[in-house]
DNA sequence: CTAGGGTTAG
């Protein structure tokens, strides 16, 4: 009793953190749960005659509250006392579906000595429910308690370990293994290899590996899939090899694993094996392998296999549809993908994301959210990522108040509200114009990666506060993120928006001298706007004649747009040839080339390039911009007349523009249409249509 | 009376 006591005294102190309290009047309470509990659960027979423990009971038991009773009744006949009722009960609610720990800690604590196997029992419960720290707790107590672990302790224990506990103190649990002698379990071990695989130890797990004799299949997949979880997929694959080589025959799960190093390094040909293996019936094709295959051709771009194996399979999950659909979606095939998504038998919260994505990809932003609105009415919950594509979506809308709408939605559903989302909002705020609101995500963020600063540093160069952008730069470097090519788009943009050309070749140098960042041709066009803008029209020519590759129409593009604005028809002309020279049916090259001749009084030239145009049947894609009225976004198309609301609308412009002339306003006509003559410049101007 | 592995999305 003595050592009973010491026990309750020992084990309360050591969870008091974990806020569980040992319950002292346990009887009491089962009781008080027996009086209230359904009269319809008729007293079992086995429990009135109770020579053995009712061990059919506790199989047959198929919920908590049945549980209960039937621990109530043991206490009211006297059976408690017996190992076997507490151990059932133990276990059920360590391991069963619906089974509680509390309870079982509870019944655990009133065992003065509990065995080995009641220690592993709870240690897989806690396993079960993901609490790996519950379950440390409880080894080191019975450390405390000189208790062994047996063989079985260490795989219960480690299966629920996350990141954060693997890295906080699975070194010392290994440690253990070695004291007890469990380095030549292959289960132990086994564990330990998954162990330091998920907190991203790969060598340590190799190490362990390696140091197994008599490795089974479960060892080659354990490691095989911690290195796919570190994205070294060639590693996997060598793996593979290695363990075909030795003649160990894969299971479907060793192929899963190699099927997904195959879709990440897109190698079609391993892949293509894995399929022969599967079809000549040396693996048994379950229904995950099957997905794995359907999504490996479809990550190599082999829609057609995917679609013929789709077809053919059995049975199809949501996950098979959701492959397919997103297949379709990445290829940019947004129609395609929407068949299959309209067919499909159920759809999650994945699926929706899918094709919510394939609108994103191709640009068609105000569909993204029409499925988004259907998504909610079929009451599928969204999930983070499907904020992320909804603010994304919101951002190229500039569709603030809905995306604010997204903010809220976020906090009351208790979405994960990870840097992705943050990164998300931060880019919809400054692409709907808002810097103050962007900042404000910004300020309040502990844990700020290379996206982030990006975010913000783009999106202040391109609200204009390109010195403010410049200060966020010195802070990111500040903070030992590492800068990546985008990041210095952001800059060299903040340069070209205030006019800092000084700065802005200072940026470009250091780019290679300070951050090892080679610039790709969109820096050299950054450069190329920097200097024209400021008039530095020779030295931009200067920077194209001697970037290290091709430049695109871009660079072009930006020494055709600062002629224009310096007025140098000569090398406008240049520009415009080259650019015209790679993009032969780019509507916006002659445009500009029209307006380069406008500028300058070239009239002659002008109609020259009228004609060519007219002869190769370019047209200009007209332009569009939005505007959010009540949270739905207005398309405004020049020459469309659509809007139901159509009449008012243009009524309102002209109103608005003859306000504007009184005002003295006088609009800026350079920009020529094309088919149209001078006069009517100014209207096409203003001649928004709006479509909803 | 207890054991180990996997697929889908930024």
């Amino acid at each position: 009793m003595t050592f009973f006591l010491a026990l309750k005294v020992k084990t309360h102190w050591l969870y008091s953190s974990l806020s569980f309290s040992v319950h002292h009047s346990l009887k009491s309470k089962m009781i008080s749960m027996a009086s209230v509990a359904p009269t319809h659960f008729p007293t079992h027979p086995h429990l009135q005659s109770f020579e053995n423990p009712p061990v059919t009971l506790f199989e047959n038991c198929k919920s908590m509250d049945q549980l209960k009773q039937i621990h109530a009744q043991t206490m009211k006949t006297g059976l408690t006392a017996h190992p076997m009722v507490l151990n059932r009960i133990i276990v059920f609610c360590c391991t069963d579906e619906f089974g509680d720990m509390k309870y079982a800690r509870r019944v655990f604590d009133t065992i003065p000595e509990p065995s080995v196997f009641l220690w592993n029992t709870m240690m897989k419960g806690y396993s079960r429910i993901r609490y790996p720290d519950y379950g440390v707790s409880m080894y080191f107590t019975m450390q405390r308690l000189s208790v062994k672990p047996d063989c079985y302790t260490f795989p219960f224990l480690l299966k629920g370990f996350t990141r954060e506990i693997a890295l906080e103190c699975g070194k010392e649990l290994h440690a253990s293994v070695l004291k007890y002698g469990f380095d030549s379990n292959v289960f132990v071990q086994n564990a330990l290899v998954h162990m330091y695989s998920i907190c991203g130890l790969i060598d340590m797990a190799r190490g362990v590996f390696d140091m197994i004799c008599e490795k089974e299949v479960a060892t080659w997949n354990v490691m095989i899939s911690g290195y796919n979880r570190v994205k070294k997929y060639d590693e996997s694959w060598k793996l593979f090899n290695c363990m075909q080589k030795k003649g160990v025959l894969p299971t479907s799960v060793t192929l899963v694993s190699v099927l997904s190093a195959c879709s990440k390094l897109k190698d079609l040909d391993t892949g293509k094996q894995v399929h022969k293996c599967v079809k000549e019936c040396l693996i048994e094709p379950t229904l995950v392998l099957e997905n794995a295959l359907v999504d490996m051709y479809v990550a190599c771009g082999e829609m057609n296999a995917a679609l013929k194996f789709f077809e053919n399979m059995k049975t199809k999950d949501v996950i098979s549809w959701t492959t397919i659909v997103k297949g379709f979606a990445n290829s940019g095939q947004v129609d395609l993908a929407r068949n299959y998504f309209d067919e499909m038998p159920e759809r999650d919260y994945i699926s929706w994301t899918a094709i919510i994505d394939g609108c994103l990809q191709v640009n068609r932003f105000k569909e993204a959210l029409e499925f988004f609105r259907q998504m909610q009415t079929s009451y599928v919950k969204p999930d983070e990522y499907t904020m992320v594509s909804i603010l994304t979506a919101c951002a190229h809308l500039g569709a603030l108040e809905l995306g604010e709408w997204i903010k809220t939605y976020i906090d009351k559903n208790k979405i994960k509200n990870d840097t992705f989302v943050r990164n998300a909002l931060i880019d919809m705020y400054f692409k709907c114009g808002n810097a103050e609101k962007a900042l404000r995500v910004f300020d309040a963020m502990l844990h700020r990666d290379k996206f982030t600063w990006t975010a913000v540093i783009v999106g202040l160069a391109t609200n204009g506060h390109g010195r403010e952008a410049l200060g966020m730069f010195s802070r990111m470097v500040e903070s030992l993120v590492t800068p990546d090519q985008i990041t210095f788009i952001g800059v060299l943009c903040a340069c070209t928006h205030s006019g800092m050309v000084d700065e802005g070749r200072k940026f470009f140098a250091s780019m290679i001298t300070q951050h090892g960042i080679e610039p790709n041709v969109t820096h050299y066009g950054c450069m190329v706007d920097l200097l024209g803008r400021a008039g530095h029209l020779i030295e931009a020519f200067e920077v194209i004649q001697n970037m290290p590759m091709k430049p695109n129409s871009v660079v072009w593009g930006a020494l055709l747009g600062a002629c224009r604005m310096h007025k140098d028809a000569e090398l406008a002309e240049m520009a415009a040839k080259e650019m015209l020279e790679l993009e032969q049916d780019n509507g916006a090259v002659y445009v500009l080339l029209c307006n380069i001749y406008a500028t300058c009084n070239k009239w002659e030239n002008l109609r020259e390039v009228r004609q060519m145009m007219m002869n190769r049947g370019i047209k200009k894609t007209p332009g569009c911009s939005l505007i959010e009225l009540n949270g739905i976004v207005h398309e405004f198309i020049s020459g469309d007349r659509s809007h139901p609301q159509s009449e008012k609308i243009y009524s309102k412009l002209d109103e608005m523009i003859k306000d504007l002339k009184f005002a003295g306003y006088s609009p800026d006509t350079s920009e020529v249409f094309l088919d149209i003559g001078e006069e009517d410049v100014k209207k096409v101007q203003y001649a928004g249509t709006v479509r909803s």
